[in-house]
DNA sequence: TTGATGTTTGGCAATATAACAAAATGAATT
DNA sequence: AATTCATTTTGTTATATTGCCAAACATCAA
């Protein structure tokens, strides 16, 4: 076992804190299928442009997200595919035990 | 895209909440190697026992360590392989990032 | 009963947090 | 240059959480 150390663990359990809100998952988990703008999530959620920017910035500053911007808008797609698999995975787990 | 779901997405996202504090986060990453039980997190943290035992239940309430009592000790072990994965992964990146 | 191993509860102080509104940015279009 | 559109940043407020410790409680084995 290794020593605890703070600053070892604090930025991959940031990356964990950034996807453990309701609302940050449910992006990540649109963003599973394909890229998406900030209106396209306002209106399927009713909350505040602010509000969806803000969660947004919160999942690109843990490394979650990364934008390209095309035209007026600027896209949001997931960084890294084990984020995928993870998501899919804790879904799964969920289905099963529902059953 | 889906419309956004508060007790839909409140289940999954625990999930990613638990592992979302850097104490968890070490915790379960100990645990990928083998099952430990609490008083040896609480030598290498320097934490109470019940901070630890906390955090532990934390983690057990949100599906993702499992139990088992031998003699007198409590081991504890994680629940899913996928969560190995997501953490060697966060890690790997981690790992990428510096270099 | 005693000792070892964990859990639960209570309390506190600090911190975080989510949300909205309003102002600001910046790119693209006119 | 001015305007418009998409998004971000800032300010604020209220609320909730949270992490931690200490002390009491529970369980089991010797």
């Amino acid at each position: 076992m290794d020593t605890f150390n703070t600053d070892i663990c604090s930025k991959p359990a940031a990356k964990f804190k950034a996807l453990g809100h309701p609302v940050r998952f449910w992006i990540a988990q649109q963003l599973m299928k394909s890229e998406h703008c900030v209106h396209e999530f306002v209106e399927l959620t009713q909350l505040d442009f602010s509000t969806i920017s803000n969660h947004l910035s919160a999942l690109k500053a843990a490394d979650i997200l990364s934008t390209e911007k095309r035209g007026k808008e600027i896209y949001y797609r997931l960084i890294c595919p084990c984020t995928r698999t993870f998501i899919a995975c804790v879904n799964g787990k969920l289905e099963k035990d529902k059953g």
